[in-house]
DNA sequence: TGTACATCAGTGAACGCGCGTTCACTGATGTAC
DNA sequence: TGTACATCAGTGAACGCGCGTTCACTGATGTAC
């Protein structure tokens, strides 16, 4: 069947949205082609038209995060207290809830690393977050105080997602954001 | 073949320990039982002479390093300034680069969420550590600070070993130990 | 305007592979007679 | 002391399963005549 002129690129874009969510929620090895395409309403076999292996797809899923704006960690960047903004956003049971939509580096970063696929991207996912804060500190330690709050909203979310006591988990959020807000807002 | 009384124990100890190594190296899901046990030096079967499953082995390598106090991550809570010291070893090159011998937090916590078995074991890595460093620092606010630090920590640990630009995994250490050692050391 | 052909996104069976797991079997050693 | 038997850690072939990937094929539509 010939479909119309923008119809393939509507369902590639389907597919890398599809796996963008899924990398972030399940991990990238726990997402198999089969169940990602029947997800997209098509049969496995499609997804070699669309790209050349799985990690073809990771790196544009790769490159789709970095480019898109929308997701959460990155919106909260404004405002009057950027920093304290992204800390508040960033550390809440929704975040921690909805890793589909959040902040890859706790999902993907280390799976990336373990698949032995040393791409640049994770690092450029890395750099542009920690460029975001320097440039929304402005203070001497910006650079050092960047990655530590980085290390620290990314700590925060593995371990609270790694818990399995809800209570324990809320504590990790709360009480890291807390003492974050206390020594890190600008 | 029958062998002496403490045979079996032994190789069950060898087992459990090549496990807790490469789990925490590259991951549960990365250990196959047939490599785990060709490299304790023996075929895939006799497994089953020691564990029921793999998530038996799980739980029994999990437990064995909540007991164990011999990893770097653990001896280091002594001193004259025990949390100094812990954050000193904690955010090394050599720990980065020794993930089998070093904390399960890193490599392992989320990938036990993900894999859907929420053991309570996971809390009391956890909680264990949390423990020790609110033993140690004994400050108004002790609770809330271990929790952020913990989460510093695991994260720094995490970006560390993403990232592949060394420069760059070497700052994520660098920094976060300076600007936790400037705020969080008793 | 009507027919023949080219295109190509998507289909579905099949590939080899490694996974966790099972199981009939081996054979060196300890024990019983 | 010598022989027969029981034990059981470890062997190795085989199981079903899902993985990523390949490929001959389909068939609705756009284009050419």
């Amino acid at each position: 069947m010939r479909y119309s002129e923008s119809h393939k690129a509507e369902t590639h874009q389907r597919i890398v949205m599809e796996a963008s969510r899924r990398f972030r929620r399940d991990g990238i090895g726990a997402t198999g082609v089969q169940s990602l395409m029947e997800a997209v309403g098509l049969t496995h076999g499609a997804f070699y038209a669309h790209f050349a292996s799985k990690d073809a797809l990771v790196e544009e899923v790769l490159r789709s995060i970095a480019r898109e704006a929308e997701n959460p960690a990155a919106a909260a960047i404004v405002g009057d207290d950027p920093i304290r903004s992204f800390i508040d956003v960033y550390l809440t049971p929704l975040h921690r809830d909805t890793a589909e939509i959040g902040c890859p580096l706790p999902t993907m970063s280390l799976e990336l690393a373990q698949r032995g696929s040393p791409s640049p991207e994770t690092d450029h996912l890395v750099v542009d977050r920690l460029d975001a804060f320097e440039r929304a500190l402005a203070r001497a330690d910006a650079s050092d105080q960047s990655v530590a709050l980085l290390a620290s909203l990314v700590g925060a979310l593995v371990l609270a997602r790694s818990v399995s006591d809800r209570a324990l988990s809320d504590r990790i959020l709360e009480a890291t954001r807390r003492w974050l807000l206390a020594r890190a807002s600008s």
